[in-house]
DNA sequence: GATGAATGAGCATTCATTCAT
DNA sequence: AATGAATGAATGCTCATTCAT
């Protein structure tokens, strides 16, 4: 093993995990142990996190896993898709009943849920970068992202003076610093959090008309 | 090793003995190390690159790597502090001589380099999120640039209306639409890239007195 | 792992897949291992031994071992474990039924035993002396050893005229001379083996009352 | 590495050694060499000690290992030699001066040699048991110790119910006996050592006449 | 006599994946 | 549907030894 503080801190050998209940519908099944992987890899990431121990966790054996899915990659995207769908259903409840406060909550939001799943997003873009299929799942999502703000715009939610470019831009604003400021970068470097949050919320409220 | 003591002879078992290579000074080695990590984490990543594999790209047998590295994180780390360093190098030539073309050579330089580093930046973030030496070091960097644009503020070149909170926002957007540009995320989404450096370029702008 | 997360994909590389070899409960693939390690311990020295052999020579793949151990020292332990097993049973044999023959029949059994196992304790002092575990694993023996002795001058089937000191003064006289001459040592000094392990049950003969 | 409290303790990285005095003869550079390889295989043994190391503790580099000798092995019997020599002198001058005392002042001195070597020692039956040259350095040692308690023998010195066989016994019985006190067995084990050692003297001064 | 950069075979350990049951 | 024993290629790291200077 690497000598010290390595981003390498393997679980000793002793055995793993709880037993659960056995013999579900394959539904259930999938879902323990994409739930399971969400865990793991927000604690260990991707490479941190083996495919034996992700069974184990959800209850199963090792070869289950394969029963599921295809590779490790496989289970990554199912949790991609995990994380997407979360966000989205928060993201879309916010939007359904619009308020003065709904430019904080969406910040607030957004940054709880970045906040939760930052391991998992830690590989993200490491493995989107080199897997075409993760790269695919990912750019879908953005779309979708833009389809709905392109949607807000004709309803008139959005406002007009915007465009696809700028709506790309806060998106990806607001990604990074809910990001940094799950990592606590922010603090870190002296900053007040709550200040910056501020301006995306400002910066939010802009776009909402 | 341990105690056991076995008189293991290296087995010379290879008759053939390849012509011995270069010799350098330590620098001179060194720096062929981190260039040739520098390359090979941008092709494949820090996982996908193995010690052994960076030592004989740069021309060496595998055991010279831990004469010069403690380990694989040491030589992240190295390739770090070049990036830092080239990044450093050309923004500060663009910001001695300062004129209306600033802005569009800063974003252009920018964009330029993350594009270059693009497959190291997609392993920076995960190292960073797990190794405490990479996040100190990656924490250093970005209070160099604060510090730095703190600097400007005082000496009039960059506007008074800002704060270090706005200067943090203005410099994880440009990250963030660097990086999406250097993955070609933009593009593949149909949004003109040009169009979202030039909203870029404003913000620069607008920062820049 | 690292995080950085690369889907490298164990590349299958040999089409060609061997037959594959066995199965078994976990005990006796554990056991086969041990015997195995026993067997290359005792050739080799622990460090002239490699796990991947021991996996070998059971008949099994390389990964397997640490499915079983969690590292090379635990299998030594598991080996010391045998060895104590078994010179405890056969030592436990004859004293369970004591004669005239017992002191001679005792020096014989530890005699052949130790030159059986020559290989290993060689390397199980070194290691003794730098492995806790296994220093403890070894006075743990002793005790018991001192303990069964104790028991026997209860049972006044040992000489009341000794005590603790004199029984491990006895232990350790028994164990150097029969590792001397299990290395050969005593013959090539030119001194006659049977003579001296003489004088061994002579005293082995004074202590049994 | 190995995972835990392992036999494999490591140094850092870190330069080793303070400058020493350089270009002196052959003879002096030898001569450090050995005594810095004495107290490194006393450390960390055999297997624990790198030549390179070796050379750097005693002030020189690498390279200069070896000029002086052939290999690690070579090192390891001139070492042996030294460890000979110093224990030959001490019970030489002991025996030189025979009074009352000399049986526990031979023991006490023994013990102590014992204790000071006792890394070097762990190392050395593995190391005797697998290589023929440290064997016969050995068994050279050990016959020097016969024919000198047959010269006292003859000298009317040693009593005369003795022989070669007894001779060798005991020489057994006081090495183990001191290896097991330096290693802290005896008290670990819960036995008074200087009883132990009693009985020892009493066996040394029933041999001297 | 001395240096120290460089070598390269070797080894412990991991983990995605398979398959007989 | 599920098990879990087994695989084996891969990789970080070590260290005795060489040799050009």
């Amino acid at each position: 093993m690497s000598p010290n503080a390595s981003p390498r801190a393997r679980s000793p050998r002793t055995a793993y995990r709880a037993p659960r209940p056995k013999r579900g519908t394959p539904e259930e099944t999938r879902d323990r142990l994409v739930a399971a992987a969400a865990e793991l890899f927000n604690q260990n990431g991707y490479d941190g996190t083996d495919t034996n121990r992700i069974a184990r966790e959800a209850g199963y054996s090792p070869g289950l896993f394969y029963k599921h899915f295809a590779d490790k990659r496989a289970i990554f995207i199912a949790v991609y898709d995990a994380w997407v769908a979360e966000e989205w259903r928060a993201v879309e409840t916010l939007l359904a009943q619009p308020s003065v406060d709904t430019p904080r909550e969406l910040v607030a939001t957004i940054v709880t849920l970045h906040r939760r799943w930052r391991g998992f997003r830690r590989s993200l873009r490491s493995l989107a970068g080199r897997d075409p299929t993760i790269k695919r799942a990912h750019l879908k999502g953005r779309k979708r992202q833009l389809a709905t703000m392109a949607r807000l715009r004709e309803e008139g939610r959005i406002s007009h003076a915007g465009d696809p470019a700028h709506d790309l831009l806060l998106l990806y604003t607001l990604e990074r610093i809910a990001d940094a400021h799950a990592e606590r970068e922010i603090d870190t470097l002296g900053i007040d959090p709550t200040a910056l949050l501020a301006v995306l919320e400002d910066l939010v409220r802009d776009a909402l008309t």
